[in-house]
DNA sequence: TCTATAAGACTACATGCGTAATCCAAAAAT
DNA sequence: ATTTTTGGATTACGCATGTAGTCTTATAGA
């Protein structure tokens, strides 16, 4: 697995900007994050910039100015981050959290249900069974 | 809800220790995080000195020296923490998470089991009866 | 009693981050 | 053609953090 770029909780913003749709051009992600987070457009641009240092961005040339595109998948990100912060709080165990998250929200009956469907479907898979390859 | 001061992640391993025991001095938090962190003792206490700072830990003077203690506890802290994070990564909501991690753990069928029992029991409960109070 | 030790206080310093402003060159407007 | 505008590059600056080192003062040892 390659090294992924450490991105702030703000250059996250913009990343979910060009998540959701790319490529956008500077000014794009400049107004679809306007309104919802108060940043002057230099900020955003100099968000940009850090995240072209990081190789968590690219862009390519369109005429006069350039449009930008994520180099890393938000699925990657979130699993690594997630993992990262599992690791910190809950030491790495899976179980404790989902205890914890399943005794603690509000989950609707059908949220309820697609989970029961979920473990289901992991016991049938044979919960003991070697799955090391299996992603 | 009080404000929580914001732990780093140094300052979070030093937090572990006072979790796990308290009150100890100084040297007994650097000698707990010996071998495993790697720091220096002026590190650990310069940690120390800022969780003092940010009103996470306090200290009684026992003769010559410090013992401390913490003022906040890990279960408010690990609550808080998952909540942001949650919001940051899954935008706030919880299911995609259980989804995501139900899917992709190793968990034991014992593990599973659990798991499902406590969605029965949320399911009993009436999923949708309001439980605002009910913490 | 004088001195060495060591706990805690204070200082240090590079890097990252939030939050921009200024500079520069090319395109647009006049 | 000259001026204005505007993207993008560079610079700024204070605070947090990681990672210590130095200073001070009160005990413990000689």
């Amino acid at each position: 697995m390659k090294e992924l770029p450490k991105i702030s909780e703000a250059e996250w913003e913009v990343m979910k900007i060009l998540w959701t749709r790319s490529p956008q051009t500077g000014n794009e992600v400049i107004e679809a994050l306007e309104g919802q987070m108060d940043w002057k457009p230099k900020t955003v641009r100099t968000l940009i910039s850090r995240l072209l240092q990081k190789n968590a961005i690219a862009f390519q040339e369109a005429g006069r100015t350039y449009l930008y595109y994520p180099l890393v998948s938000q699925d990657d990100y979130v699993q690594t981050e997630t993992q990262s912060f599992l690791k910190r709080l809950y030491g790495g165990a899976v179980k404790p959290l989902l205890v914890h998250f399943l005794r603690e929200q509000k989950l609707s009956s059908d949220e309820i249900s697609e989970l029961k469907r979920i473990l289901d479907e992991k016991t049938e898979e044979g919960p003991d069974r070697d799955r090391r390859k299996d992603r």
